[in-house]
DNA sequence: ATTGTATATACATTGACATGTATATACGTT
DNA sequence: AACGTATATACATGTCAATGTATATACAAT
């Protein structure tokens, strides 16, 4: 979880990774779509591999790259679990000052 | 969001934020759990705040630190929009496939 | 075999950021 | 007012990772 946050801190493999939830692309279509130098992609391609966020095939001398859910489907259940803070009804920091309270009466 | 993801990929304030979770905490709360130094929690809490990812209120000479919904809000929303990848049933790869068939004919 | 196209790797340089440590500020208590 | 506690800021240092650039590899076509 720690390396898909890292991973996806980078701009440049944020963009990548928006672009390919489109669909695949090969290695010349994203340089083409995000005008970002051919090694860079290339690059950043890797790290996101690594992360196990993409995938890549060949046909021929082309590699297709494609998302791999796993990764965004774990941070996806990760921030499902902070619906709390926008469903929740009674404040925090009243409940805070109640338990504050009791441990200075204890 | 871009923001909140490079705050997120840190290690030390991915705890505090997963502290956080459970409830409003004051920093030395925080220092106790964590076992980070004092100046180093409330820089990260700094960094948290300008994200928008947290807020502090004041009791006496105590902070107490809560999260913001925002933020979490944003990138869960982020996330959901990849469950197309774990939900879809034809293989993209295949699409793509197909859709360079198509360019080639033309 | 030679050339062209597509992609990956290697390496040096720079900049951003986390960390360690010292110190300042804020507030309460006596 | 003086001291203690809680928290924030400042600054120097080291590390890591992104970038620029050159080059290597892989495959296809002629």
């Amino acid at each position: 979880m720690q390396v898909t946050l890292l991973t996806l801190a980078e701009p440049n493999r944020f963009s990548i990774v928006e672009l390919l939830k489109m669909g695949p692309k090969s290695v010349g279509e994203i340089v083409q779509a995000l005008g970002i130098s051919q090694p860079h992609v290339s690059r950043h391609l890797r790290i996101l591999s690594e992360a196990g966020m993409v995938r890549s095939r060949s046909k021929a001398q082309l590699r297709i790259y494609s998302l791999e859910a796993g990764p965004f489907q774990e941070l996806d259940e990760w921030f499902d679990s902070f619906s709390i803070l926008w469903e929740e009804r009674l404040d925090n920091f009243e409940e805070y000052m109640l338990d504050y309270k009791k441990k200075e009466d204890s």
